[in-house]
DNA sequence: TAAAACTTGTCAATAATTGACAAAATTAAA
DNA sequence: TTTAATTTTGTCAATTATTGACAAGTTTTA
């Protein structure tokens, strides 16, 4: 497994023969910025999964998997968080889809 | 049970019978804006964490738990993620402590 | 109906993120 | 080796997001 989803990312993109510049463009973003990102050094920005996944051929479902897969893990590993945690937020996801709450009514969905 | 964290606030306040002002105070707060954060106005800010489980003699890891839980719930819900995010971000948590990864090492470390 | 409590709106101040570019370091090719 | 390509690192202004603060409104309660 790799630890971050920049590694994920530079798997991806030497796997391919990419360079940053190349996929830098695809992405619309500076090569040197994606080498951040790439060694963790920088987020990646969820507005670029799609066209993330563009570029690979990818499911968006499955990327935003790894994404946000990678977010939770390192903001429980910063913050120490019972493994619990996890099962609460599945919980509440479902309570949420349940309840099928508005857009806009969750501070939340006002993010782009 | 409550769709958000500051719902669950709330009724930690109302129960113990305090004001918002009276709360605000104990979280170095103003009155105005922990309501919005009530209302899902506004995002709790994970750094009075601590102080709000003072305030309410509860155990910091418990308040973790719903804190966390309700952040990747909504991220999870506005972004439609698949379920699978979360088996992801458990074996990716795993992982970290089981490398151990240096403070500072991840980018995510650097918060506060 | 007056006071207290709560909510909403606004906005400047602060903080965080981003894009951009230069320059170093590393790697690959000739 | 030299040279070119690639990658990494540092910096910083500009953009964007968050926060604190306060005024003004509404609702609740005594």
């Amino acid at each position: 497994m790799k630890a971050t989803f920049g590694e994920y990312i530079k798997q991806l993109r030497t796997d391919k023969g990419l360079t940053l510049t190349q996929l830098a463009f695809q992405l619309d973003l500076d090569s040197a910025n994606l080498s951040k990102i790439e060694n963790g050094k920088r987020e990646f920005d969820e507005k670029r999964l799609e066209k993330l996944a563009n570029a690979f051929n990818l499911d968006l479902d499955q990327l935003k998997v790894e994404y946000f897969g990678d977010q939770f893990a390192k903001k429980m590993y910063a913050y120490n968080c019972p493994t619990e945690t996890l099962m609460v937020a599945e919980e509440k996801v479902n309570y949420l889809k349940s309840t099928n709450v508005k857009q806009g009514q969750l501070k939340f969905e006002n993010e782009k």
